[in-house]
DNA sequence: GTAGGGTTAG
């Protein structure tokens, strides 16, 4: 039997029976004609009033209106359904508790308790029930247990093999996250016999809300290898996975396959393929299908800003958000974020303050810790270190681990080596779990030539099993994403040999043109076993090399990294865009660089 | 009466 958190609802009584009832159909013209909760209220007192409260067709057609109404309605109609004082439990059947379950999510009931209620009533579930019931499990906060329960139920009732069962076990699999969880949803996945777009994207969506994009993208192509076809839905799953690898050739081709088997373009897939154009790299592009849309909303125009944004086009970025303005658009907050970011990390000072204050002023917005973030990056990247630690003493929200981020990356930037330490200690005092934080301090001991004090950082850092977020960068070949992170994992990849004599290579060919390593930034105290980590190891410069060996003369190169470029591989980088004369494009933690002969797009700032 | 989906500071 199944266990589950019992609900409790009470309702009053009804008054005694009035003389002038209602006729069923009365009765259910008001409910069809329901669209707001005063209405919904109103047809339950007729209803009640009218004795009707035990009128299966009634009450399911009540409990339908409900669903459409939100979770308040929902729980008004559960509080009838359910109350103690009605509980007509021996009228019910399948139908009506599976409409309930319909509208379940999200709502104050769980939905076990509901499938409990129906095997207590010795109601059979039917192909409707386990969607239903998959789908509200699907939206708890941590579905797993709720969902192999109904699993095992499911299999008892010899229900498993029906495609919609499957496809919402492996949603709600996929929901739950993490390893364990998307471990089963694969297996029903392998075990369906007749897959669908609808499979795919359930299983695809599992991988990329795990953050495993990768085997997202290698599913796509398994399921390329079949003969079914992606769907609008599919595509729109799968572009976010491409947003994540920066997969800029993968979207460009789903691009094009849209326009090949004319899959509908939607709002939804039209503002979803324009932002993953933008992060790919391709923010020309991007405005393109911009420019070609019939309807925009909010989120189309915010897309373009930040891709803009990201790209250091800060001058065009404000310009289409005053363009969105004079549309009739209403900026939200999240498109006061995309102008903020352009101005920051194009330089516009003025225009940042200008819209920070036009927030409150213009548009009622309260800025939020993300606003504040904007505008601490602003002075920041600016180079107004003491204006940024100004504002954010003057800040009326307490300041996150974000904003300490930003600060210490602009002390480290321009020189604020004191002031810095003094703030990653603030930083590692609020967050001391946070591994990253300590090798930010090593990192100003280092620049300080602090030797000793640096070691003494990563021995106990090393003591606590505490490690750094490690830095990986990819390259998107032939469809394929190689992944290359600096250290012992790059021994995995089978043309190592080769990537080695590049990149000793590439040093060669840099000295000769000049380039030295940027010393500041070279925290120079390593030892035998600690070569591996030097900079000319880091994951970016092993990513380029490959990139050149493996592609013609003179072609693009796309690198994406998970981290901020470090100010290294900024300045080999640059000298690399000049010696093999080759554009190469680096989106890192936070903007797109472009290098072209010698010359970088941030301008040196980021 | 049934399934899979979307922009957010570093």
């Amino acid at each position: 039997m199944l266990s589950c958190p019992q609900f409790s609802i009470t309702v009053q009584p009804p008054s005694s029976p009035s003389p002038g009832r209602a006729t069923e159909q009365q009765c259910l013209n008001l409910l069809h004609s329901t669209s707001s909760l005063p209405k919904l209220l109103q047809a339950l007192a007729f209803l009640l009033k009218s004795g009707l409260h035990s009128n299966l067709l009634v009450l399911t057609r009540f409990a339908a209106a409900a669903g459409f109404l939100g979770p308040v309605a929902t729980a008004t109609a559960a509080a009838l359904l359910f109350s103690p004082c009605y509980s007509p439990l021996h009228l019910y059947d399948s139908f009506l508790l599976n409409t309930v379950l319909q509208s379940l999510s999200p709502s104050p009931l769980h939905p076990l308790s509901l499938f409990s209620l129906m095997l207590r009533l010795r109601l059979s579930p039917n192909h409707f029930t386990f969607p239903f019931l998959l789908k509200a499990i699907a939206a708890l906060p941590s579905p797993l247990p709720a969902a192999s329960l109904v699993h095992a139920s499911a299999l008892r009732f010899g229900l498993v093999r029906d495609s919609f069962v499957q496809n919402t076990l492996i949603h709600a699999y996929a929901a739950a996250g993490g390893v364990a969880a998307l471990d089963l949803a694969r297996k029903v996945f392998d075990e369906t016999p007749k897959s669908s777009p609808v499979t795919f994207s359930a299983m695809i969506g599992g991988y990329i809300l795990s953050g495993r994009s990768n085997d997202a993208v290698a599913l796509f192509r398994q399921m390329q290898l079949t003969n079914i076809r992606p769907d609008d839905v599919t595509i729109l799953t799968i572009l976010s996975a491409c947003v994540d690898l920066g997969a800029l050739d993968l979207t460009e081709w789903l691009k094009s396959y849209i326009e090949r088997v004319k899959i509908p373009k939607s709002l939804y897939l039209c503002n979803a393929l324009v932002d993953a154009l933008a992060k790919c790299g391709d923010v020309d592009s991007a405005m393109e299908v911009f420019d070609e849309m019939p309807e925009r909303n909010i989120v189309s125009w915010t897309s373009v800003i930040d891709g803009l944004a990201m790209h250091g086009r800060g001058v065009e970025a404000v310009q289409v958000f005053e363009d969105m303005k004079n549309t009739g658009v209403e900026p939200d907050a999240v498109a006061f974020i995309g102008v903020l970011k352009a101005c920051s990390h194009g330089g516009l000072v003025r225009d940042g303050r200008r819209y920070f204050n036009s927030m409150t002023r213009e548009f009622e917005i309260e800025p939020r810790i993300e606003h504040y973030g904007c505008m601490v990056d602003l002075f920041s990247r600016a180079g107004k270190v003491e204006e940024a630690m100004e504002f954010v003493r003057a800040m009326p929200i307490k300041p996150n681990p974000v904003i300490w981020r930003t600060l210490i990356a602009a002390c480290r930037v321009y020189g604020r080596l004191e002031l810095g330490e003094k703030v990653t200690k603030q930083l590692i005092k609020e967050e001391p779990l946070y591994g990253s934080n300590y090798i930010l301090l090593s990192n100003f001991y280092a620049l300080n030539r602090r030797w000793e004090k640096k070691w003494e950082i990563r021995k106990s850092m090393e003591g606590q099993g505490m490690r750094k977020v490690p830095g990986f960068s990819s390259f998107e070949l032939n469809g394929e994403i190689y992944e290359f992170v600096a250290g012992g994992e790059k021994k995995k990849l089978s043309q190592f040999q080769e990537i080695y004599e590049m990149v000793e290579e590439i040093a060669k060919k840099l000295k000769g043109a000049g380039y030295m390593a940027t010393t500041s930034e070279i925290l120079l105290d390593i030892d035998e076993e600690d070569k591996e980590d030097a900079l000319h190891w880091h994951s970016e410069k092993l990513a380029i090399a490959f990139a050149l060996l493996k592609t013609p003369p003179g072609t693009k190169i796309r690198i994406v990294k998970n981290l901020r470029v470090c100010g290294d591989c900024h300045s080999a980088t640059k000298f690399i865009s000049k010696v093999y004369q080759r554009e190469i494009v680096v989106r890192d933690r936070s903007r797109f660089h472009c290098f072209k002969d010698g010359i970088c797009s941030c301008k040196d700032f980021w």
